[in-house]
DNA sequence: GCCAGTTATTGACCGGTATCAGATTTGCAA
DNA sequence: TTGCAAATCTGATACCGGTCAATAACTGGC
């Protein structure tokens, strides 16, 4: 585990908005600076935390792409979300001090440590900060009750489709293209998480492909036809 | 809608273990009974609150039982949880200060109503209530991530088990009997909440019927062999 | 460059749920 | 009670997505 000092100040960060838009005065963004001052680099594969492990903090990503992924007693495995620069991991774990999910990098990353007690002190001093958790949960609530609506009662075409819009979305609100997506991870991990199997993912590609509705090569989509895109994806949760 | 002012005190409350189960020392609990000092009724089939309605702050069930379900935008409605006696509902609220579903009782309900505000200002004083509300929280989002579990990645059989399991669990923790159910929610918002059809909902119940496993009269289900309900049901969430 | 292992694509076939339909039961109001 | 709407159950059939299998494309290491 590679533990470094965090050169770069929130208040000068580039996900400051998405990371923590809260109205900090500056005397507040020092001290917040001083919470958040480790960096961690997490290499491809690696595990940022996992089930069982101890929860000490949130970690906020700073470049890199994370998923998380759930666990049944039986092995069967779930992907329970995709994370990338700005979003926040490791909210599973307050609730028994023990994390209930692994956060696993699918490319080199790089997270800030966000120690929870000292995140609790400073929420204290500074009721922005408390406030902004709260949201953030909230958040990640209504996310996740997106998705439950998504695997409830969509058909694979429409899941697919709001996987890719709220990809797009979330590039887009970085600073990315909203066209162009470089995919992270893979067919069996994107069925996953979308609750169909992998080869139905890849049929559906292809099928958006022979519609002229996207690009496929490998894990690069080119979205061609935005407005059919969003039109498949009635409601794009994530 | 009805308010009431709150008779009963959160220290003396039934559902305190299960509820705030905080350890707040006498003089906490009284600031804490100052805020929550309203309860509201809600009739059968009315709602708690909707989406779009302005969030003002969570609620406690007091007693009656509750669904919450999310609308897409072409009309499809998901069933997102069940609530009752001692949970928490409101907190999609937070994050927008809209709530994003429709909380609707299934039968005359009362819940304890806790304006955010003063929630805020009393979790400034108490840092445990701070901590307990994240934990709250931190529940929710792992309790979803067995949701999404459920709907990813199992049968329509394994679900119901394990709907039926967890219910059963949530029931026994609140001093009732863990072999004697009664929905109070019909097939087709088990169905939505499971991402299947009530048809298919009805047929499983059939087939656990024939095989010895429930006993089911209407709404009335009684659990004959919980071994093998729990065998059905790997991984329960709820 | 080559090779081995992983990932992705595509086809053929099958099975679990959805869909459609009809019968039955229940709940509630007149 | 009777009547009616809602809820439930069951059957017949359709079809979406899963399963199994073979091939192709890519990736990383030598």
């Amino acid at each position: 585990m590679t533990l470094t000092h965090n050169p770069i100040a929130c208040s000068s960060c580039a996900l400051r908005d998405i990371c923590l838009p809260v109205g900090l005065s500056s005397h507040e963004m020092d001290r917040l600076e001083e919470v958040i001052k480790i960096r961690r680099r997490v290499e491809k594969g690696q595990n940022l935390f996992q089930s069982g492990s101890n929860f000490q903090g949130l970690f906020a990503v700073r470049f890199g792409f994370f998923k998380t992924t759930t666990m049944a007693a039986d092995g069967r495995e779930q992907v329970t979300g995709f994370q990338m620069a700005g979003d926040l991991l490791g909210m599973d774990g307050i609730v028994n001090s023990k994390h209930t999910c692994d956060a696993i990098a699918l490319e080199d990353a790089e997270v800030c440590v966000m120690p929870y007690d000292q995140l609790n002190d400073l929420s204290h001093d500074f009721p922005a900060l408390q406030k902004h958790v709260h949201r953030v949960m909230s958040r990640e609530i209504v996310h996740d009750h997106g998705v439950m609506m998504m695997l409830g009662s969509m058909r694979a075409e429409e899941r697919l489709a709001a996987f890719l819009v709220s990809l797009a979305e979330r590039m887009s609100s970085r600073g990315f293209s909203a066209r162009e997506l470089m995919l992270r991870m893979t067919r069996e991990e994107i069925g996953s998480y979308l609750g169909m199997k992998l080869e139905t993912v890849s049929r559906t590609f292809s099928r958006f492909v022979e519609d002229g509705i996207i690009q496929v090569k490998q894990r690069h989509i080119v979205i061609l036809d935005e407005a059919k895109l969003r039109s498949l994806a009635v409601s794009e949760p994530l």
